[in-house]
RNA sequence: GGGCAAGUGGCGGAAUUGGUAUACGCGCUGGUCUUAGAAACCAGUGCCGCAAGGCUUAAGAGUUCGAGUCUCUUCUUGCCCA
């Protein structure tokens, strides 16, 4: 038996993939979308993973006759290549080139569908143009804004920081304290479309429900009303914000954020002024204000309560109420809300409950936030909570004191950064003050190629002779906007740029959109569940606000999101992280360090990360063990939306498998003939067409792992057959037909395997034939319990099925002679007879 | 604290969606071959039992001729939000 080169046939396949792409003009569109990556340097397991997903799906559809779009570029601006260059001093634009050099490399070692031609890269300027463009089509329709907004400010490097530069309030890299500072942004008012994006969610059939329900809590849309509290001995009042307007006559205090205009008449108080320094060192993210200990500042001032005469509530400052949501002022009802309840109890407030679930005691131990009909509220007594929001907002309103209100927990989407390597903002000042965007005809604004990095803030901004310009328009002088885009930004239309990336005039050609989008399946991380999603349907959204040639406003169809790869760690002694290949493993779970044959400390299997060294490098896994047996087996150990193990005894495995399959497919083309036994035959391809339907659907459901399973039981089934009485011509069909359909997983080896047996039309699925199916099992049970698995002729009537069972099965010994009180009968399934005890 | 998933051998997991529980792979055990190892091949591998058979899908209850799958209660784990 000759030995098959994996490498020799990898090569020789991947230029013929390059040459025969996955069009079929002739049939159906199919665009095919994975995430594309961030040139980072190289390819990473998940890349893998993520890509031969796509890849099984893509070649699978243009097998079945569609014509499929299956494009890949480079998500190429970002933070890290700033960092890289100033660690290794390499221009940005070197090492992401230099990155993409390689991992395009890294990726066609994997012998994917992907058509190169329409690569695209977010960096280049041919792309950025049409990115500015959209842009400026944004502006002009009142979907950008400027606005004031909090960030974080490296007062060392003079620098903006991103929240993950911050750790534990110090700049990564300066480890100085960093600064709550004010800054003007541009946003996306992505906001105007709180409502649309929510609703439309309901139209997305083809995404999990888990995604569309982390965007809708994303979105968080929530009905209350407005409230104002008039400040007893003031000319003044508070506006709040509350989704329990039922709650009103159990509110014992009124909470205010530190940044509520009402502090403005603190500013002299020293005690406040150290008290509002409190609050803003506890960090701003929910969650950190969620844990801390609910903290007030007693303003000693008293709010009037709207329904009850004479009641006076005291207002606070505290800890826990953001001026960004709603007014920034809540009235607290200590009964109903746990935060509230902490609170009172802390400053001894009152807790006074007013709704009840029947179940009344006498001191509360914590928030009752269930449902229960309304007590101790006047006129609200008795109604369940939400009859009592409707009538408490009619009587707020009809009061003048309020409104009702719906209010989004979606804010709206800044995307200034103040870094060089990014997409220019393309709006310009001029000396009196006002911002217009650049004139079309000079776009692109293009980056300096010669820039300082390694000076302090950003490079744009000292760069004069860029910054300085003249509107050209004008003739005046003017300031260039040194802020870039937010990378999420590049990554909120690309999949529109596919569709025609050298388009020259325009970011996309509108015949093309309109024909491949929307992305009939696009495959990615579920840690892009909400940004860059939401991100993008909100451009999608937008550009067909004020292009109504688009036909679509819902970029991705069908979401499909995998599980990560993950592997053990390893540490030693001293408690040091080790890579895989410094350690020999003895048993699955003990190990030594090769060095030094210390004990290693395995770790259970987490994501791969650079930090916890626990990676594994495709290439070398490619180079080692093939690229056909490296994708069987990312695909083969998990269903794909789960996270896999990576497990070098199972990529071994894979290759070994391949080679019998090559190995089979061989013995197949040199297979002498034999005598036929028809009654045989027939068995056989009812078989084989029974697990050509079943791989057949697996692959349709995503059950790639299923199919996997499937491959290695029709090899035994087929290695079996080799040797019976079945004719060449039956056994070479259903051979090719196996290959064909293994050509969504190992392309190489199964074009290569086709090829041997001169097999040209490789371009169509082999078809389920239904009629061949003649043979089936049905169990037999015995009050209800199984006593025999028997293989009949379909379709037989219950009568002819018993006749069977009593002269064939093992369960006669059950019916001979014994009184059958019903039986029951699914055809082609199972037939149960129901027996006295 | 709220919401959503999920819980099946030593491990990853399968089960035509209410009809054969444990497919397939890894690991493990035994065997053949080999000076030996590796590789390859063959056999076995949920638990109890010599066997016939019985038990088994986190635990418990329910619906049903029949439940891994549906309903309820409890426990555990993961994810998201707070």
């Amino acid at each position: 038996m000759e030995r098959i080169s994996f490498h020799a046939i990898e090569k020789k396949w991947q230029k013929y993939f390059s040459l025969n792409k996955l069009y079929n003009k002739k049939g159906k569109k199919f665009y095919c979308l994975e995430m594309f990556p961030y040139p980072s340097g190289k390819i990473h397991m998940g890349h893998v993973r993520n890509y031969t997903i796509g890849d099984v799906l893509a070649r699978y559809k243009f097998l079945n006759g569609y014509n499929v779009l299956h494009p890949m570029g480079w998500d190429a601006f970002g933070l890290p290549a700033e960092n890289a260059s100033k660690a290794n001093n390499l221009h940005p634009r070197i090492w992401t080139e230099k990155n993409i050099k390689v991992m395009k490399n890294q990726l066609k070692m994997l012998g994917l569908s992907i058509d190169w031609d329409l690569e695209i890269s977010t960096c280049n300027k041919d792309y950025y143009k049409h990115q500015q463009e959209l842009f400026i089509d944004f502006f002009n329709q009142g979907l950008v804004s400027r606005k004031e907004t909090y960030v974080n400010w490296d007062p060392v490097e003079k620098t903006v920081l991103a929240n993950e530069q911050v750790i534990n309030g110090k700049g990564w890299r300066s480890n100085a304290l960093v600064e709550r500072k004010k800054l003007s942004q541009w946003f996306f008012n992505i906001t105007k479309f709180s409502d649309q994006l929510l609703h439309d969610l309901e139209t997305l059939d083809g995404w999990p429900e888990k995604v569309k329900l982390m965007q809708k809590n994303w979105i968080g849309k929530s009905f209350g009303c407005e409230l104002n509290f008039e400040i007893d001995n003031k000319k003044d009042f508070i506006k709040i914000f509350t989704t329990r307007p039922d709650t009103i006559f159990g509110a014992s205090f009124i909470a205010l954020s530190v940044d509520h205009p009402l502090s403005k008449t603190f500013n002299n108080d020293e005690n406040f002024l150290k008290f509002r320094e409190s609050c803003n060192k506890t960090g701003t993210t929910e969650e950190a204000l969620a844990n801390a200990e609910k903290l007030g500042f007693n303003t000693k001032l008293f709010a009037k309560h709207p329904f009850i005469k004479d009641k006076k509530i005291p207002i606070f400052f505290s800890n826990f109420v953001l001026m960004d949501y709603g007014t920034g002022a809540i009235f607290g009802c200590p009964a109903h809300d746990q935060r509230d309840f902490e609170f009172a109890i802390k400053y001894k407030l009152e807790i006074i409950q007013v709704v009840s679930d029947g179940k009344l005691s006498n001191t509360l131990h914590e928030a009752f936030t269930g449902d229960g009909k309304i007590i101790n509220s006047m006129f609200l007594d008795g109604l369940t909570v939400n009859e009592a929001k409707q009538k408490i907002i009619f009587k707020i309103e009809e009061k003048n004191i309020g409104k009702r209100k719906t209010l989004f927990r979606l804010k709206d989407w800044g995307i200034s950064r103040q870094r060089y390597w990014g997409c220019p903002i393309p709006m310009i000042y001029l000396d009196d003050g006002s911002v217009v965007p650049v004139d079309k005809s000079e776009l692109p604004v293009e980056l300096p190629e010669n820039i300082d990095l390694n000076s302090n803030g950003n490079p744009l901004d000292s760069h004069k002779e860029w910054k300085n310009t003249i509107q050209k328009s004008t003739g005046k002088k003017a300031v260039r906007e040194t802020d870039t885009l937010d990378t999420f930004v590049d990554s909120s239309w690309y999949f529109l740029r596919f569709c025609s990336p050298n388009h020259k005039n325009s970011p996309f050609d509108e015949k093309k959109i309109n024909y491949w989008m929307p992305v009939d399946q696009y495959i990615g991380g579920i840690e892009h569940a909400i940004l860059h999603l939401l991100y993008s349907r909100f451009f999608t959204k937008g550009i067909a606000k004020f292009n109504k040639n688009i036909n679509f406003s819902e970029p991705f169809k069908n979401l499909f999101t995998q599980g990560m790869v993950c592997h053990e760690s390893y540490k030693d002694q001293n408690g040091e992280w080790l890579y895989p290949d410094e350690i020999k493993k003895i048993s699955s779970n003990s190990a030594v360090k090769k060095s030094d044959n210390s004990k290693v400390i395995i770790g259970p299997a987490e994501s791969m990360s650079k930090s916890k060294k626990n990676t594994i490098d495709p290439e070398t896994m490619i180079n080692q063990y093939g690229a056909d047996a490296v994708r069987w087996f990312i695909l083969s150990d998990s269903p794909p939306e789960k996270d896999v193990q990576w497990s070098d005894t199972g990529v071994v495995s894979a290759n070994k498998f391949l080679q019998k399959i090559w190995n089979l497919n061989y013995e197949v083309s040199k297979r002498e003939k034999v005598s036929v036994n028809k009654k045989k035959e027939l068995s056989f391809i009812s078989k084989m067409n029974n697990f050509i339907l079943k791989i057949d659907s697996s692959i349709n459901n995503f059950r790639f792992n299923v199919s996997i399973a499937l491959f290695y039981e029709v090899y035994k089934f087929l290695k079996g057959s080799i040797e019976t009485e079945i004719s060449n011509e039956i056994i070479k069909e259903n051979m090719t037909n196996i290959m064909k359909l293994m050509i969504p997983f190992t392309p190489h080896l199964a074009h290569e395997c086709l090829e041997l047996h001169n097999c040209k039309s490789i371009n169509n699925w082999p078809k389920f034939k239904k009629e061949s199916l003649e043979e089936i099992k049905i169990a037999v049970q015995i009050n209800g319990k199984t006593r025999d698995i028997i293989t009949i002729k379909k379709d037989l009537s219950e009568k002819e099925i018993f006749k069977h069972i009593t002269l064939k099965s093992k369960a006669k010994k059950y019916l001979v002679d014994k009184k059958i009180n019903k039986t029951i009968f699914v055809k082609n399934k199972i037939i149960n007879y129901i027996l006295p005890n």
